[in-house]
DNA sequence: TGGGCTTTGTACCGATCAGTCGGTACCGTT
DNA sequence: AACGGTACCGACTGATCGGTACAAAGCCCA
């Protein structure tokens, strides 16, 4: 029963806060007092709200990829083809970027922070995630659209959708994460080669 | 005029194992005294040989962009077709990160940890080997050889190659850098798209 | 043997770290 | 008025942080 009705509870707010400055500090170089005083509270106060640092770093990113999991998955049972699914769940993957860039940073580059059991969880999440990328693009394969994807394709394009993250931000164009996402897909599917120069010999 | 005659200096070592600590904990967990002790040195005699913490991450970072980028413009250099160029600054880039993994893991991941001067001349240079990428795909364009590669295609290509320091170590398989950079070439210039027609079949 | 330079270890600095604690103000319910 | 729970504060702990001062020790050349 927080107090605030403003709508936004401390504990939203403490999340929010912290995936601000984890995201620009980096997750050891931010101090709990700092925590704190971006979201309104002293030290004795934050802790009343979160059991430890490491523990509001694990919330912030096990709520995030739960959340994200969850709309890849609905993107997956949609009932579309192959390529159109690809395309989907890339712009519900940029959109995610978009939206909720910090969270998005800190899962990427600050996981490796997490400990124990937190650390083997949020691996797990993240695996399940990076899963729908594999699904689809074995469907794909699998009806003869798509040439047959092995692991190394599989994170080749897994790798340049996270990557986004890097660059969206600072993307000031006049498109739109669906537009980026489309122009990615097309990539992944087409190519970029565009004359019929045979396929390239290897470099000496 | 260092002591140390059997191959490796004391500020190569420091650098080198300096580049596997922070690839492993992160720039902020990692203590000075940690450093040192796995170059065996006490805090003292490590600060005899680096002038700051910082200026350590400055120098390894500093060090493996330049080299990197070295080889990659004698890759541009060549007299190759702008797929082939592409193909070859692949696998140069591949090459790179399976014999150098913790310092492009560094690079990539702590490099936000530098702060004034220091990250801007790192950023530039980061830069100046992005931009490898971009000019082979540029030429490719030019000549109509690929699509027109906008900045999002370039920067999507980037990712994909960027992120394979993430997975590459953990590709336990038969594969070398080579065949990897290869089989992810082959995706940017063809896609993933085999239907209706089946083209030239990937050997599975 | 004796300077002179390089390299190292020890002790220390002030600051900051994550986390805990006792105490307090406010709330609705009884 | 008394209560229990929620929310918060400020002070404190012991440890560790990056960095420095300084002297001893190892080394080369004379």
């Amino acid at each position: 029963m927080p107090r605030d009705t403003r709508g936004e509870s401390t504990q939203e707010r403490i999340l929010r806060v912290a995936a601000e400055i984890f995201a620009r500090k980096g997750y050891h170089a931010t101090g709990v007092a700092e925590l704190g005083a971006a979201a309104g509270l002293q030290r004795g106060a934050l802790y009343y709200h979160i059991k430890s640092k490491e523990d509001l770093l694990y919330d912030l990113s096990k709520r995030h990829v739960e959340e994200a999991l969850e709309r890849g998955r609905a993107v997956l049972a949609q009932d579309l083809s192959p390529a159109a699914k690809l395309r989907a769940l890339a712009r519900e993957h940029l959109r995610t970027i978009a939206a909720r860039c910090d969270e998005v940073t800190v899962v990427i580059r600050e996981m490796h922070a997490l400990t124990g059991i937190r650390a083997k969880r949020l691996t797990a999440l993240r695996d399940e995630y990076e899963n729908l990328f594999a699904e689809v693009l074995r469907e794909g394969a699998e009806q003869g659209v798509f040439a047959v994807a092995d692991r190394v394709v599989v994170l080749g394009v897994l790798g340049m959708f996270n990557w986004t993250h890097v660059w969206l931000d600072a993307q000031r164009g006049p498109l739109s994460p669906d537009d980026i996402a489309d122009r990615l897909t097309d990539l992944v599917i087409h190519g970029q080669l565009r004359s019929p120069v045979p396929a390239v010999p290897a470099a000496p």
